[in-house]
RNA sequence: GGGGAAGUGGCGGAAUCGGUAGACGCGUUGGCCUCAGGAGCCAAUGGGAUAACCUCCCGUGUGGGUUCAAGUCCCACCUUCCCCA
């Protein structure tokens, strides 16, 4: 027997993929084209199996596709700029560039090692010159359309990074890369009105049909829409107004109390007027808190003035509540405790009074009865209407419209969505292409002055602000407009910019003056089939749609949607945990393909669990991978030597061939389904290869009566089925088989469906709905032929003998059930 | 609190349309081979009753329901995870 050698044959291919540029993607109109990609990582210096578990079903889709004859783009590259490198700087004394470039070329090693298919010429990475030149004019597109602008407030701040960061960045109060609590600091920053587009992004949703539910609810959740209307109450102390939003109008009676959000202006103003020490306290306290911190128990501080319900002219007090954000709506909110639940908690702490208005359709205790069902009372008269008995909804319609007449009131559409903050304190990342003029103002550096050139010479600290602000050769420019001295804007751009998009750039990354090259872009787009983590539902995604609806308004990109297909795969565990380098509970790439072999490896990470769940690694489920591989290996290898003898045929021979093909040809049929489904469950496909061998290796002696044609197909089709996912194996059982060229340059086969026609077909027998046994049939066998052949079966027989048959329900080649008395 | 996903042997999982539950793999047990076995091969393996084959009973989180037939459909509940509060 041949004993395979997973290291040597896995070298030997691999250096000739790179030779032959096999994977190689050329823009040719005339072929049918297919776009498969993982989202690009992030180089933090070492991959681990934990990572390789995306590269591997991207593989796999993307070697399919080869085989069906189809222009594979399927490319690769590095999300290279970001906090990491400026940390391991400061650390290690190392320039962030450096380390960067290292870790690259490490990581790129590693990924050659498993194989994958990639079109190595097509590497971006997104910290060059050459491409940040385009992230910046990316930055000019939409400063230009007015998306994108600078305004001061308070802004999330990660102490540990030392940056601001996007509302989606924070999770759960903790910064989304460090996971340290965020704060609060009121700076002057750079937004993107990605909030514009929240009713396209919202809308789209609907005709993505090729994402998960999941996904898609998480995306709506964060736009987070809300029909309501914005209410105008009096302030006749200050002599001003608040406005207040809400969804639920038609509580506005039940209104016992206003709440607004430390941070809102009123609550200055009303410290100016009069001197409230309680007052004063209080905001110091909950503004040094999270968020998370300060919602978790409702308190506040009544700010001794009044506003004027504008609905019945009555007083309520003014509060300033924890448990109101100034990110959402106006940050102020009214009160109603009997119809809202934080509402009605806050009240009970307080002893504000509770007052329904909205008749329960069940019994309420201790809680606010928040349904949006039930007739009005306690209301009286509005507008020269009785309102009690009203349906709420009804009421909620009259309330806007009789307050929208006084102007008091104005229907509105709320998202919780908010714009992107997209300017980031930090050296390692794309300039923003701004210029600070003193007579001119706010100037876009000029397209044909891109890139912005990211100065080298630096010292980082990590301390003060933006390291490039200590630039001066960097900060020092001339205005564009009046050539002027002029200062450039020191900040750098969110790395979620940079990878917004670098999907559009794969397509033609030699491009030197524009973005992309528009014919081969309108060829290649959009991704047919996108692969990554679900940690990315709502930040990456997001944000690439958002750049995808604006630039396909302005006719730039010629989809809206840049993600057609999205398969969001699950992690790869150990010891319960997610494998991470800071856990120490990583198994390195190495380790798997110096013991085992990439193939090995590869294939354990697929046959393990379909894509989308979490998976715990396993040694010893590795070693069955292993043994498996080895087998068909070898199973292939002594068919393929196997001398033809073209003996006289029999009958019954003729069956036992007919019974091998009809098994082949099932198990490609399996296969080809989970592909052609985007089921892509490939643990059934790699269970069916497994049982297919389990028979081939018991119907050895029938290997013998194969003619040369049949034996060839049999070994072309075995060595294709198993080709996606265990590559060098294929090849090297290809070019074992006499063939000169890489099997992926070769095709899917066909599946033969005469030999799927079954002539025998066994049917389950049961009575009074339990299986007694089974009956072989000629396929389409009618019932009377089955009852006749129980008759001859003792075992099922004697269930039915001696009783009566009530009903017998039969279903043609699938079943029969027998009720007996 | 609202929304979503899931719950199947000792373990990972399969059953895609309501039709033989537990494919495939791991583990375990027994055997063969071997100087040896942590290699390879063969066999058994959901639980229970039985000395045993036969056979019978139970069994897909819990309790109901629909159906000739339910892991699958419906209702209520429990648990876990995720998202939004």
């Amino acid at each position: 027997m041949k004993v395979l050698n997973f290291q040597e044959i896995e070298k030997k291919w691999q250096k000739y993929w790179e030779e032959n540029q096999v994977y190689k993607a050329t823009f040719d109109k005339t072929k049918p084209k297919y776009y498969v990609l993982e989202m690009f990582p992030y180089p933090s210096g070492q991959l681990h199996m934990g990572h390789a578990r995306n590269y591997c079903i991207g593989d796999a889709i993307a070697r399919y596709y080869f085989l069906k004859g189809y222009n594979v783009l399927h490319p690769i590259g590095w999300d290279a700029f970001g906090l990491p490198a400026e940390n391991a700087a400061i650390k290690h004394k190392i320039h962030p560039k450096t380390w960067t470039e290292n870790n690259i070329e490490n990581m790129k090693r590693q990924l050659k090692q498993l194989g994958i298919s990639y079109d190595w010429t097509r590497e971006i990475n997104t910290s060059r010159p050459e491409y940040y030149k385009f992230t910046q004019w990316m930055f000019l597109k939409l400063y230009e359309h007015d998306m994108v602008y600078r305004k001061k407030g308070l802004v999330n701040w990660c102490f540990s990074c030392n940056t601001v960061l996007a509302n989606e960045q924070v999770i759960d109060g903790k910064c989304w890369r460090c996971h340290n609590l965020v704060g609060k600091k009121e700076l002057e920053q750079w937004y993107v009105r990605i909030t514009k587009y929240a009713d396209s992004l919202l809308k789209e949703l609907d005709n993505l049909a090729g994402w998960s539910e999941y996904v898609k609810q998480m995306q709506r959740n964060w736009i987070g829409k809300s029909i309501g209307a914005k209410i105008i109450f009096k302030v006749p102390d200050l002599d001003e107004s608040l406005e207040v939003f809400t969804t639920r109008a038609d509580t506005l009676p039940g209104v016992t109390f206003v709440c607004v959000a430390p941070e809102h202006p009123i609550v200055q103003k009303i410290i100016q007027k009069s001197k409230n020490p309680e007052l004063e306290s209080y905001l110091r306290r909950s503004m040094s808190l999270t968020t998370t911190e300060r919602t978790r128990e409702k308190n506040g501080v009544f700010t001794g003035i009044y506003v004027q319900n504008p609905l019945n002219g009555r007083y309520v007090p003014l509060w300033v509540a924890n448990y109101v954000l100034m990110d959402y709506a106006t940050g102020a909110v009214m009160g109603v405790p009997a119809h809202d639940q934080r509402d009605y908690e806050f009240a009970k702490v307080y002893n504000l009074p509770i007052v329904p208005v909205i008749m329960p359709e069940y019994e309420v205790q201790d809680k606010a009865y928040e349904e949006s069902k039930g007739k009005m009372f306690n209301v009286g008269i509005i507008d020269g209407v009785n309102v009690d008995g009203m349906d709420c909804n009804e009421f909620r319609k009259f309330v806007i419209k009789y307050l929208e007449s006084k102007n008091l009131a104005k229907e509105e559409i709320s998202y919780k969505l908010k714009d992107w903050l997209i300017s980031r304190q930090r050296y390692w990342g794309a300039p923003i292409p701004i210029i600070y003029c003193d007579s001119c103002g706010i100037v876009p550096v000029p397209y044909e002055d891109l890139p912005v050139m990211l100065p080298e010479n630096i010292e980082i600290t990590g301390f003060g602000e933006s390291p490039l602000a200590y630039c001066q050769e960097f900060v020092n420019t001339k205005c564009p407009k009046c050539a002027n001295n002029a200062r450039r804007e020191t900040d750098t751009m969110d790395t979620f910019v940079c990878s917004s998009w670098y999907f559009w750039r794969y397509t033609s990354p030699y491009e030197k003056d524009k973005p992309f090259n528009p014919e081969e872009l309108k060829y290649w787009m959009p991704v047919d089939q996108y692969i990554g983590g679900i940690e990315h539902a709502v930040m990456h995604l997001l944000y690439s749609r958002f750049l995808s609806h604006f630039l396909y308004d302005l006719g730039i990109v010629p989809t809206k949607e840049p993600f057609q297909n999205l398969l969001n795969q699950g992690m790869v565990c150990k010891d319960g945990k997610a494998m991470s380098k800071s856990l120490g509970n990583i198994v390195s790439i190495e380790e798997i393909t110096e013991k085992y072999g990439a193939d090995t490896g590869r294939v354990f990470e697929l046959f393990v669990a379909p894509p989308g769940k979490d998976i715990e690694w396993s040694d010893k489920g590795i070693e069955g991978v292993h043994r498996f591989l080895n087998r068909y290996f070898k199973y292939c290898s002594e068919l393929i030597n196997y001398p033809i003898q073209d003996t006289e045929r029999t009958e019954e021979t003729r069956k036992k061939i007919k019974s091998i093909f009809n098994k082949v040809y099932k198990t490609l049929y399996k296969i080809t389904e989970e592909f052609e489904t985007k089921r892509y469950h490939f643990n059934t496909s790699i269970a069916s290869l497994m049982e297919l061998l389990n028979f081939l290796e018991d119907e050895k002696d029938s290997t013998k009566y194969l003619n040369t044609e049949e034996k060839n197909t049999l070994i072309d089709i075995l060595v294709k089925m198993i080709s996606p996912f265990a590559p060098h194996i294929a090849e090297e059982i290809w070019s074992m088989f006499g063939k000169k060229d890489s099997i992926f340059k070769d095709r899917w086969p066909e599946i033969k469906h005469e030999y799927l026609i079954e002539e025998k077909v066994t049917i389950p027998v049961q009575v009074n709905g339990r299986v007694k046994g089974q009956i072989e049939v000629s396929v389409d066998s009618e019932l009377e032929k089955i009852m006749e052949a129980v008759k001859n079966e003792p075992k099922i027989y004697k269930h039915i003998q001696n009783r009566t048959i009530k009903n017998t329900i039969f279903v043609k080649n699938k079943i029969v059930n027998i009720i007996v008395e």
